[in-house]
DNA sequence: TGCACGATGAAC
DNA sequence: TTCATCGTGCAC
């Protein structure tokens, strides 16, 4: 198991978000570590990309996604669900990669399929936000391991708004996961 | 200071 | 299809 380093985050937000499927979400809390790997995610590109919360411009709440990459922004949805998400890209470039399911590897109780599901499971709530994904205990990692699989592109989830930003496949998955949040 | 509205999940 | 529930962003 091999922690991403920061170059991995800073560069292409497509690229990275398929390159995530596959690795390891690993979080150290209360003298546990959960592990999931991710099987789900989606690309949200920067300010212009309509479906992007950086698209309302520099806020306090979207500071984090304008910041370094490598970096969690994890917010409340809805009032009671939390998102994760990994910024990408170079400082004052907002883009992030959305976590929507983990496939269970190590300590993982409920279930993982959907971007709320996999925070309840996984302890993360607001308290990671803007926490650096190279620290100790809360990371992302190669497995040793890891198979090549292939990849499902479709439109995002609950982005209609978007106007022709939610037709765009920036939704990927692996193919045949049974951990997906929705076909 | 008030208010509309979600990058959701679960129940009906 | 409906609803729970509250932080954020923006209108007043």
């Amino acid at each position: 198991m091999q922690k991403l380093p920061r170059s991995f985050y800073d560069r292409d937000t497509i690229l990275a978000a398929r390159e995530l499927l596959g690795k390891l979400l690993v979080h150290h809390a209360g003298g546990v570590e959960r592990i999931g790997k991710i099987v789900e995610v989606e690309a949200y590109l920067g300010e212009h990309d309509l479906a992007a919360h950086s698209a309302k411009g520099l806020t306090e709440r979207t500071k984090v996604m304008f910041g370094p990459p490598g970096h969690a922004y994890v917010y409340l949805i809805y009032g009671m669900h939390h998102c994760m998400n990994v910024v990408t890209e170079r400082e004052g470039h907002a883009s992030a990669v959305l976590l929507r399911a983990v496939e269970p590897v190590k300590n993982i109780e409920g279930r993982t399929c959907g971007p709320g599901l996999l925070c309840r499971a996984m302890k993360i709530d607001r308290r990671l936000n803007a926490h650096d994904l190279l620290s100790a205990d809360f990371f992302i990692a190669a497995p040793d391991d890891q198979e090549k699989m292939a990849i499902v592109k479709r439109p995002r989830i609950g982005v209609e708004y978007a106007k022709h930003w939610a037709k765009r496949h920036l939704r990927f998955y692996l193919k045949g996961n049974p951990f997906i949040s929705r076909p």
